[in-house]
DNA sequence: TAAATAATATAATTTTTCAGTAAAGTCAAA
DNA sequence: TTTGACTTTACTGAAAAATTATATTATTTA
């Protein structure tokens, strides 16, 4: 039971979005947030892909472009973020299809113990959506901002 | 974001158990489980062997021997039988062992903007897992329970 | 006590998923 | 018109997960 990098990279890349945006005006080129955050451009650009068909940011072309928000930071929670790049949180297939477990093997999940493991599964389902979807993006921000402040009183 | 099929299966297995038992005094062979639950046998012995290291079953060898539960089904948890197997659930690599994100390639998690998504991560993790400490094998061996009763109702 | 049963232990194999890379193309602004 | 940036698709290698295989040891029962 893993967070994939893909939507640990994606919230990376989106509190780096909000960290360096001034007043969101300026476009930041995923070659910059590559730089900083040492994802590669390439996995970068899949990444936004989709983060833009979930309308969480907006690009222009050409030289000087880039990424804005395409929303105010406290519109954008990391369960958009998550779901957007991972698709929607499962714990077991069931749950979606209500029926396939395997690809392979498409078998039915016919047994009626699964069903109990669903409503504990659906329950946890559940509680994950509500706790991602009460963190704003903003939250991320800030919360990145006191950790840079800690480590510069520390010094 | 998935619960692999190791924890279900045991669970599913665990649950078998309960239903089967006749207050707990006849032991039941992975044979039969493996027979109702279609898992192999092979792999059940892997489940079992953890889950029976974690002290959740006891087996006795030979004819006529099998897995009894080590305790009562309201002293089991869902929590127990899914850290037995596939040992405690962490999120994001860095939750654990503080630092590393990946074996291979042992890079530090050193962008703060991680730290803000471990932030994020820990508050989940301990959902989840109060939400499995709060749900006992009797729990689970009811909810089937009641399951098969409506199917047999609905005929 | 031999044969059958069932757990224990480890190893090997197969399958699936994930992470990352590559390439070729499209579009917009300077 | 050229640069810089986004778009799309396909591919590859590695790791993890799932499954199978092979012995071995312990009990019971005929």
């Amino acid at each position: 039971m893993k967070l994939s990098t893909r939507g640990r990279y994606a919230l990376r890349a989106m509190i780096d979005l909000v960290q360096n945006q001034y007043n969101n005006l300026m476009p930041i080129s995923l070659r910059d947030i590559s730089k900083r955050q040492e994802i590669s451009r390439q996995y970068l650009e899949q990444l936004f892909n989709k983060l833009k068909k979930a309308d969480l940011v907006k690009s222009t072309r050409g030289a000087g472009g880039g990424y804005l928000l395409a929303k105010e930071a406290n519109k954008i929670n990391a369960g958009d973020i998550i779901r957007a790049v991972e698709g929607p949180i499962v714990l077991a297939d069931c749950i979606l299809t209500g029926r396939k477990i395997k690809k392979s093997t498409p078998k039915k999940c016919n047994k009626v113990e699964d069903c109990a493991i669903r409503v504990l599964l659906e329950l946890i389902t559940q509680k994950i959506n509500q706790t991602l979807d009460t963190t704003s993006l903003q939250d991320l921000g800030r919360i990145t901002q006191n950790i840079k402040k800690e480590q510069k009183d520390e010094r």
